[in-house]
DNA sequence: GCGATACTGCGTAGGGTATACACATCACCG
DNA sequence: CGGTGATGTGTATACCCTACGCAGTATCGC
């Protein structure tokens, strides 16, 4: 990854932000840092991850695979960029009169259908602490959006992390699942009928009562009106319901 | 990864819950699965994820590389084994009289310290729902803590996916942080520090007026008595305090 | 106007990865 | 005891990232 630079920010921070002085020496530049991303973007999209390489990625921009290293310092860089780029600007505000809990409702369904849009690029590691210029702007909406729980700004932060996260790790729940569905050339139904026979196969033996239960109830063979979607929703709701526990209690 | 085989389970997952007929025919096996896998977490320990090839591995299981695809059909496979292997058996039952929100709270802390002994791990990536012996014998212990709130199966489940979901992505946020960190050579107070000083330049447009606040509040320069241990609790108080409202609605 | 300079894109090369395949060897089964 | 199939190993393929060197080009200072 790009190195700690003289200015203090890292590279790929400054690239990102559109600092950088490219003073014009040299030859005109036949590309450019967004060009490599979007091109680098399409690939993902269409291929997922693991194919975007940087000579997948040069040669889907028209260059060179080394040409690349001339607008990014490292891949890692570039997949940050990427995930920058993805995330893009954050949701205007709620309408006027909305109550914290359904505003950061919405901001959450938002971020669930920005992830939804690509999550091959879920995969891509987080290596520090937000601080691309669309991160940032999300974290600044989702703190607006709690200005009405009264919260000091530490339990603010917090709780937006643990949304977040929350909306991150079941998003990349859903696709692993889903992949996994896709890449055993199976549907969603018949997954579940295929894990149900496992457990019920790994159950046999007596202990496992409780799994037993659940897979004598048939659970999983029945016709799931259970989407991925649901789930999340469950647990979105659930996590709001703890916040406004902790709301209410700091209130009184 | 290993396909599905003639009896419907997929290779890994016999080879986990240790079916699969050897019959003694040729030479007498060098290796074994358990003593590759074990290899394999020294590796990891010691050297983080990255670090485990299927080369590498080999060389500290005194073999070969291509010695291990006779115990594993693929390098997919053993990372899964890894992962059952490093989550261990689940805890015990807690002390008879203890609430379910307190049985699940300990099911949780567990977990953490589980996965907080080897977070190398956490990168590897999800395949398929829980069938692996060691998971299944948690969700078991998991769904037997949740008894005492009288709810129906699927719910359940959701709430231990949720559950064990929170563990598992806030483990490998402070472990993103954690080793970003490390390779960057500063310590967490450095890192917070210089966090501050990257938002301050960065919210200074007039834009982010939210962020700014935090920062000028100085969140991050004082000296930090918000350990990540804290945001985990945080965290789970929280959830906890969603699955209690849901289990009060449920129950009245 | 004219170097000097710095930046451009690119080709090569080196070291890494996973794994398919062929081969000699060994231990059991009939 | 001969056949057979499993074992461990070496080789080969097809990728991957990126350090480095090179030729060409556009600008700056004089």
């Amino acid at each position: 990854m790009g190195e700690e630079n003289g200015g203090g920010l890292p590279e790929s921070v400054e690239l990102a932000w559109g600092l950088r002085d490219r003073p014009g020496k040299g030859p005109k530049r036949t590309l450019s840092l967004k060009g490599i991303v979007e091109a680098a973007i399409r690939v993902g999209a269409a291929e997922g991850l693991e194919a975007v390489s940087m000579s997948r990625v040069a040669a889907e921009a028209g260059a060179s695979t080394m040409a690349l290293y001339r607008y990014v310092p490292s891949k890692g860089d570039l997949l940050t960029l990427i995930l920058d780029e993805l995330l893009g600007p954050p949701p205007g505000p709620p309408e006027p009169g909305t109550g914290w809990r359904e505003a950061l409702r919405e901001f959450a369904v938002a971020l669930r259908e920005v992830i939804g849009r690509h999550p091959w690029a879920l995969s891509i590691p987080i290596t520090g602490p937000p601080v691309m210029p669309n991160n940032v702007a999300w974290m600044e909406a989702g703190l607006r959006r709690m200005r009405g729980t009264g919260l000091d700004s530490g339990t603010r932060l917090s709780m937006l992390t643990l949304l977040t996260g929350y909306v991150r790790f079941t998003a990349a729940l859903i696709h692993d699942l889903e992949s996994a569905t896709r890449a055993a050339g199976k549907t969603d139904q018949q997954v579940a009928v295929d894990y149900g026979t496992v457990l019920a196969a790994v159950t046999e033996g007596g202990d496992f009562p409780e799994l037993r239960a659940i897979v004598a109830e048939q659970l999983f063979t029945r016709p799931g009106d259970d989407t991925p979607e649901d789930e999340f929703e469950f647990g979105l709701d659930c996590l709001l319901d703890g916040l406004e526990a902790r709301v209410r209690r700091a209130g009184g």
